[in-house]
DNA sequence: TTGAAAGCGCTAACAG
DNA sequence: CTGTTAGCGCTTTCAA
């Protein structure tokens, strides 16, 4: 059907063994005469439209040139800074001549396949895996990367020190004069490693002044809005764990009718398109995810081939950055007049 | 390394082609002896941890079981409900043995290696292909599927029924009293079939009722905005073609102290998380993502192995719902007083 | 540097 | 139903 390198060497009268090796760039062409058929090799590929079958190389080699984006929760790859976590990746990975492969992971148990199938050669995740995966990924010699989480040491793994983003939004709200700032943490947040990392920068940020903390951990939004709108020593500034807190908060405090940021500076965490319109638009906590795709790609690649107990576990780190925007301002002179 | 078909013929003392016939299915058992070493073959394999080396199928087959996301656009496979498109894809791929591969298409070319080089058996796009990747799909007989989008006729398709959707969404509003009604296509949005579909929803809506049309395709934020806010005969309703333009108008409406709905009602379109969380929830026409991903599926996977011309293309259609939320109110009684 | 030859593990056509 | 026998197209020793 297709051409192959032995259609080739025939019409070039050299081996087969010669016309792959030319082709795949495995020869110095040291000598005069070598370069000259090498050149006429590649000439009558290009001719007959050669194309490498990479099954066939898959097969031979044992490698696939696949990597597993692994998750057990749809949601969460397509979750805010994610997508562009994984678009930097495929496009990192191609440039290794790498694609990469979706893998969810669920009790069908259909991710055995992939895995133990060896239509991989490695893989990537968000969140850290079920253990059998994980044994099943070891066995095999596949190599992973976690990327932004720190939930296992012995797994290379690039992050984002959430602590110094969180440490900085909380520096902000201080320098602009707020007293008590809430840390909020909405219940329905998935377990991360990124929460009490957050919480932790927030807490150096307020311990350092000597100030109250506030830490909302795993509440609802009722709870909240509560501590914001009722009582006397209410909070001015609130640190969001994500963009879901800013959202709901924003959203609430308009129907409170409690201005932003003049009765109370918001900050969110992860720069998307959507709080860039918000109403006002939110200061947030943004880093630059094609780093991440790109770390990502470099630390599984770079362990493929290698003999398991020649790697090590690497950890890489993108600092996030403060993004000032409209719903953050000076400290209210003084309290608000209670509302309820 | 890993357990061949050999190993287990050999222990079993039988042929390699009778063990891969059975582990594979491909044996009906009628005979009580052939039931009998059927089952003692099984029982091998599960001890020795028999798995099917999926390169080696793929080689032998021709097939990778692969399927490729192809897209030119980063944004566009992560916008929206594409993302829920995308993972109910997955799935219903998976149940199928078959896997999803990211497959770019930029400059680089690297899309060849993935489509010519045998790594996919088929591809879905949500947007029309460049013809060069277009022809070398066909060229390797290669099944494509068009998701959303209905730009080519010849390619199996999944559309929604947008128009459809733009009717009940501009009839929700008449029915509400508004004379008004106006439709606004982003400038910034990319050119897809939906603008279209969408507009002529509108266009038959307003036409049966003999109010104005007026149609703002492919305008500024600040242009609407003026004939929002401006003049006398200004606009009650909007009927927006995504949920960018619906965001925009809000915030536009927040800052001019236009009250939404009782000064102006607003429909987005897509019904996404974001939306619910809106000052106020917004009104949109949503649908079933999960059923786009499905029959995609189902579309690529019939014509693989399917002689080329014995293929023909198939279009089926998702038909979208009204989502009625705090977004859209009764018309004002009487014009709002000019601001500027 | 080149050629010959032996796989890689599975599938499939053909006899039996 | 089972066994035999070729492949699939490329990689990779091993000699030359």
């Amino acid at each position: 059907m297709s051409v192959t390198i032995y259609e080739i060497a025939e019409r070039a009268g050299v081996s087969s063994s010669t016309v792959a090796r030319i082709l795949r760039g495995d020869v110095k062409e040291s000598y005069r005469r070598s370069a000259e058929t090498a050149e006429r090799i590649r000439h009558i590929a290009k001719e007959m439209g050669y194309r490498p079958n990479l099954r066939a190389r898959a097969f031979s080699r044992g490698r696939t040139h696949g990597i597993g984006l692994l998750y057990t929760d749809d949601a969460w790859i397509f979750e805010g800074m994610n997508t562009e976590v994984v678009s930097s990746l495929v496009r990192a990975l191609q440039k290794s001549k790498y694609h990469l492969v979706f893998a969810p992971i669920d009790a069908s148990g259909a991710w055995e396949e992939i895995v133990l199938g060896g239509q991989i050669d490695g893989g990537v995740v968000f969140q850290s895996l079920p253990a059998e995966v994980l044994s099943a990924m070891q066995k095999h010699e596949l190599p992973l990367v976690l990327l932004g989480d720190n939930s296992d040491p012995t797994i290379s793994q690039v992050v984002v020190d959430d602590t110094a983003g969180a440490y900085a939004a909380t520096k902000h709200l201080l320098g602009l004069g707020h007293k008590r700032i809430l840390f909020f943490v909405h219940q329905t947040v998935k377990p991360h490693c990124s929460i009490a990392e957050r919480l932790a920068g927030y807490r150096a940020a307020i311990d350092a002044t000597g100030a109250e903390r506030y830490e909302c951990v795993r509440m609802s939004e009722e709870d909240v809005i509560d501590i914001l709108v009722r009582g006397r020593e209410r909070p001015t500034g609130i640190v969001c764990y994500s963009n879901l807190e800013a959202t709901l908060i924003v959203h609430a405090m308009w129907q409170y009718g409690v201005s932003i940021p003049a009765d109370l500076s918001v900050i969110g965490f992860n720069d998307l398109f959507a709080t860039r319109y918000m109403t006002p638009p939110l200061t947030t906590v943004g880093f630059d995810a094609a780093k991440i795709g790109e770390y990502g790609a470099r630390l599984v690649l770079k362990d493929i081939g290698t003999p398991i107990d020649a790697r090590q576990a690497i950890e890489m780190a993108v600092k996030p950055k403060l993004i000032v925007r409209g719903s953050t301002g000076p400290a209210p002179v003084r309290a608000r007049m209670a509302t309820g």
